[in-house]
DNA sequence: GGATCATGTTAGGTATACCTAATGGCCCTC
DNA sequence: GAGGGCCATTAGGTATACCTAACATGATCC
């Protein structure tokens, strides 16, 4: 990835930008509404802040929200610092999930380009988050990729991506982590209700998810 | 030091205090205009602070400006992350005197004390920033120290301490690092000029340094 | 004693990034 | 086709943290 250097954004800059790139990689519709809601912010806020962002030619304003080649860039270089700051809050300095993700929501705002390469340096460039988020620029082609609930009773699997979706959930990286639903982890699914709700067996635990998560934990079957 | 939690300071306050803190730490004058100069704001903008930061009850205002009891607190939880982010950014990531100090002036706003203790852990409790200058909390006491340019020619020097005016001198950090002019290095003094220039022989090198440094930067006889 | 300098303050103005309340538009359903 | 639901926007307002220009004050110098 090239390097990001001026002009240099506000930081609400980098977090609108920020906040569609991550809607569109979970797959959920980029709008105004998807917006606030996830910035917890009004609606009008996001309303006077998309026409400022497309004044500065970081966004396509329609229904759709669309980042142009500018705000792709912004935004990758934002969640880039992200994800790595996450890697390196959990590797280094051995801060939880919940920990970090809440720390590195700051830092990815000030992290320097010289910050940046010296951590890509130490921590033998990453390619994914702890969580198994790709880091933009790191060239990372993830798998063909599943959602746990739809994985089948009795088949084995092996976890791959909690996005970002569930991290906003209050207490949901913390449950993650401590049950061992974690990147490589290998599980079987025990049952499956029509609800979606999933009991895995994992790490020698059995472990129930509500359909929110199963249908968002994403996995390779084995 | 006891745990710095809520309230949640605005950045802003953090620096005025942080400022306030480092100018006595130099023996200058704490009044506004050193304010204003330091932070290259307007001297309006620092008369409007100082009468927030006194309804705050973190200053306590009149020609001379003081700290309270609760701004010394927080300018001390602040430069402590500052100084505390110095030690790792060069021990841990290997960046340059000059880049840490500037990644630094960032981090102090945004580190938690989360990842203040994990710093700390993973530091092995510094007592002083890489240039020397005391972390507050840590319980370090320094020895006496005189300046480089008072020690008289031919005796024999330690680096101890380079103080944070020195930092906001343009390329300076760069140049004493360059120069080994480091705490713990060894020199001896050659020459001392009238206008306080002094010729320094250290790891072999001949250095000289300016009435500016050679009068601020701190070392003990030997 | 008047000029000058450093310092602080007032007045008036700007940009950022929010907020609530009210309004308007569109789609879907009954 | 009337009423709801969502969604976006407008209008009006707030707090933060700056700015310049102009003025006030006290100390020092000649």
């Amino acid at each position: 990835m090239s390097e990001y250097e001026s002009p240099e954004w506000h930081p609400a800059f980098e977090e609108y930008c920020e906040t569609i790139y991550e809607l569109g990689e979970d797959d959920l519709e980029v709008i105004q509404a998807r917006i606030a809601e996830r910035m917890e912010v009004s609606r009008p806020a996001v309303s006077e802040m998309m026409k400022r962002l497309e004044v500065e030619g970081l966004i396509e304003a329609g229904r759709e929200i669309k980042l142009t080649a500018k705000g792709m860039h912004l935004a990758e270089t934002v969640v880039r610092r992200h994800r790595l700051a996450e890697c390196f809050l959990t590797d280094v300095l051995g801060l939880s999930w919940a920990d970090a993700h809440q720390e590195a929501g700051k830092w990815e705002h000030v992290i320097s380009p010289t910050g940046q390469k010296a951590m890509v340096a130490r921590l033998n460039d990453p390619t994914t988050c702890p969580h198994g988020n790709p880091i933009p620029g790191s060239g990372y082609e993830a798998p063909d990729l599943i959602a746990l609930e739809a994985i089948g009773v009795g088949k084995e699997f092996v976890v791959h991506r909690i996005p970002e979706e569930l991290e906003f959930a209050e207490g949901m990286l913390d449950f993650l982590e401590q049950s061992s639903i974690i990147p490589g982890s290998r599980g079987t699914v025990t049952a499956v209700s029509p609800d979606g709700t999933a009991t895995v067996t994992i790490d020698g635990n059995a472990v129930g998810l509500g359909g929110f998560a199963s249908s968002r934990i994403l996995v390779t079957a084995r």
